[in-house]
DNA sequence: GGGGTGGTAAACAGTA
DNA sequence: ATACTGTTTACCACCC
């Protein structure tokens, strides 16, 4: 603002090119991509301390329209009293000193002339001490200014003298031609600048200026500038940057004159961003003045017009060309309190969705970190299930993306099903857990392996969750699946390693646990083969622990049992059964809301077995075909993943919805209904 | 509190 | 000798 470049800067130009890069820099670089240099940053200190409200922005800089009108006098006289020296006024072009003396002289007010604002405007202290501090350092910059140009003056002058005592040195001549020349062009990209800011004034609604007026003096520097106009823009220049930089200074990427796409709407926030917007600063390049003049070129390169309608969140106002637009824009999404709070509140959607992006990032970064590693596992355990582990986990990786996390719970490839996520879905910790599981919640819960493992195939290939189940039904799976319903230790190995990511880790662990359990449990029985000793799964011996579980739960089983229909009185009986169970896992709270069909699918395979144990041939959800009928101890399975095909269960809820068909029932079913009874 | 179940660790033996 | 396979035991935790 009045801080801005002259204010407190320490500049110490040697050369004019140096200079106005200083200028350029202020009056161009956005505020976003303003670094605290050390040239300004006691200016930033005091913007942030003193004037970041937007009242006291426009008070400040009412306030400097009183010292303006101080300056023009003290301009003026300063003219008069002849503050240059009498020899560059005497052979120097008039057009140049003036301009630069103009260049060189801003808003410098003395304590007077401050006293004179206080008398016409009330100040506050904190406000009276900015303007204080910035005056005494723009009288600082001002000497620092007027020798520098001085010294360019006479060193012009020299130039010029020996030009005429050495006669015509083309050389020279071209020489002193170039550097008026760049000079003038500087002085031009002066003027051009500060005509962006006029514009940008004029887009706030900090500057009137009608539309006939002149009010942006594009006139070469040899037509000369009135002193006092070049001060005027320069004011409006610093004036403009203070907006700016205040408004900014809340947030690094905050551009009030360009990157306001905030919405008004909340809900339209996240499909309002525009792409070009989203560049973070880049559009602060975006100034009013390139608008001007560029849009010529470029008539519809505004970030916030397109399709002949203004894009600034909320408005869609139609916009015949991009005049209309611009004066739409100026008139109603000038710098008020309405637009600023549009711009903070797209500030922090901006905010939030970097925010996201970056934990994304991250989590890919963490992902792809954890794929490779794992890829490289088969290297420390070169076992064949590792090379097929390995050969799955590329396919893994290919389709690996952030949805799979389990942070992400929402996420297409996170389970579908709630039931059977549910504690895999909690937290990472959670999964990772290496330490014993006392509970395998699907199988307490009754989830049918099959259909989770068929639905949440892809879930736990790419997430390193701890599938729900306990060791005995994951072999029972594994063998299950195989065609031969019969597998080799290895090969059961390879299953874990292939359908889990949980168990590419750990393996000592988990796969003394594999043989453990194979041992254990009656239901796996060990057969001598050709090839070797391969294990398969008595379905007798495996189910006749199972009812024990749901044996817990009898209204449930009566409720099955009395259901004919298996839709609504089965979602009923198990959203009833959760609500007894209090089963906080399943809760939608934490998971969304439950798939109601797989959690039927769960209790129908489970009261599958549980049935049978009761009252198997009183299966009345299968008059037809009763799951013994579509028992066989070794069913093949081509397509085990496949959830209408991997097990009866999912069949089950997949079609209980529909109709009560049992066709896929093989699962539970294996075992005779002899043995379920007993 | 006891029994059942499940997970983990470990020891041990047999085998390739 | 090593790794794998298979068995067994022990301990702990959870649930009913």
């Amino acid at each position: 603002m009045f801080q801005c470049a002259f204010s407190s800067s320490v500049l110490q130009p040697h050369s004019t090119s140096c200079l106005f890069k200083h200028l350029f820099y202020h009056s161009a670089t956005p505020a976003s991509q303003k670094q605290p240099e050390p040239i300004y940053s006691k200016k930033t200190e005091i913007q942030r301390q003193t004037v970041r409200a937007h009242s006291v922005k426009l008070f400040i800089f009412s306030a400097l329209q009183v010292a303006r009108q101080l300056l023009l006098q003290q301009q003026q006289q300063q003219q008069v009293s002849g503050l240059k020296s009498p020899k560059r006024n005497d052979k120097q072009p008039a057009l140049q000193v003036p301009v630069s003396v103009a260049m060189m002289t801003p808003q410098v007010i003395t304590p007077q002339q401050m006293q004179q604002i206080l008398q016409q405007q009330v100040l506050s202290p904190q406000q009276l001490q900015v303007l204080l501090q910035q005056q005494q350092a723009l009288m600082l910059q001002q000497q620092q200014l007027q020798e520098f140009y001085k010294k360019q003056q006479e060193q012009l002058q020299l130039q010029l003298l020996q030009q005429q005592h050495a006669g015509k040195q083309p050389k020279e001549q071209q020489q002193v031609a170039t550097q008026q020349l760049a000079f003038q062009q500087q002085l031009l990209q002066m003027q051009q600048l500060q005509q962006q800011h006029l514009l940008s004034l004029q887009r706030q609604g900090l500057l009137t200026i009608q539309p006939g007026q002149p009010a942006l003096p594009l006139q070469p520097l040899a037509q000369g500038m009135i002193p006092t106009e070049l001060q005027q823009l320069w004011k409006e220049v610093t004036s403009a940057h203070s907006a700016e930089e205040t408004a900014g200074s809340n947030h690094s990427s905050l551009d009030l004159t360009t990157t306001c796409v905030s919405s008004s709407a909340p809900s339209k926030t996240s499909l309002i961003m525009n792409p070009h917007a989203s560049t973070n600063g880049q559009l602060s390049v975006h100034t009013p003045k390139r608008e001007s003049l560029s849009h010529e070129e470029h008539p519809h390169s505004h970030p916030l017009y397109g399709h002949g309608v203004c894009k600034w969140p909320g408005c869609e106002a139609v916009c015949e060309d991009f005049q209309s637009f611009l004066k739409h824009l100026n008139s109603e999404h000038a710098l008020d309190d309405r637009s600023t709070a549009q711009c903070r509140v797209q500030m922090q959607v901006v905010q939030q969705l970097e925010l996201q992006l970056a934990k994304d990032k991250e989590r890919l970064q963490a992902m792809m970190t954890h794929l490779h590693v794992k890829s490289t596992e088969p290297k420390a355990a070169p076992q064949p299930l590792n090379l097929v582990s390995s050969v799955t986990l590329s396919k893994s990786a290919s389709e690996a993306s952030p949805q799979s996390l389990p942070h992400t719970p929402t996420t297409p490839t996170a389970p579908i099903t709630p039931v059977t996520q549910g504690p895999s879905v909690i937290t990472t910790t959670s999964m990772h857990t290496v330490g014993p599981i006392r509970r395998r919640y699907s199988d307490k819960y009754n989830v049918p392996i099959s259909s989770d493992i068929a639905q949440n195939q892809e879930f736990y290939k790419n997430a390193e969750v701890r599938p729900p189940f306990t060791y005995a039904s994951l072999i029972r799976q594994a063998i299950l699946e195989s065609p031969e319903k019969q597998l080799t230790l290895n090969e059961i190995y390879n299953w874990f390693t292939r359908m889990f990511a949980y168990f590419r880790r750990n393996a000592a662990t988990w796969k003394n646990a594999v043989r453990h359990n194979l041992s254990l449990h009656k239901c796996f029985v060990r057969v001598e083969n050709v090839k070797g000793a391969v294990w398969t799964v008595d379905e007798v011996e495996f189910q006749k622990r199972r009812p024990q579980k749901i044996s817990g739960n009898p209204s449930l089983i009566k409720n099955m049992q009395s259901s004919h229909a298996y839709c609504t009185p089965l979602n009923a009986a198990l959203q009833a059964s959760m609500a007894e169970n209090s089963i906080p896992l399943y809760t939608t709270a934490s998971m969304g809301n439950p798939t109601l069909g797989n959690l039927a699918s769960a209790i129908r395979e489970e009261l599958n077995g549980a049935m049978e144990h009761t009252n198997s041939n009183e299966s009345d959800s299968s008059p037809g075909r009763s799951p013994m009928q579509a028992v066989h101890p070794v069913h093949v399975k081509e397509e085990p993943l496949d959830p209408e095909e991997a097990e009866g269960p999912l069949s089950l809820v997949t079609t209980a919805n529909h109709s009560p068909d049992f066709d896929h029932d093989r699962d539970y079913e294996d075992e005779p209904v002899n043995e379920d009874m007993e």
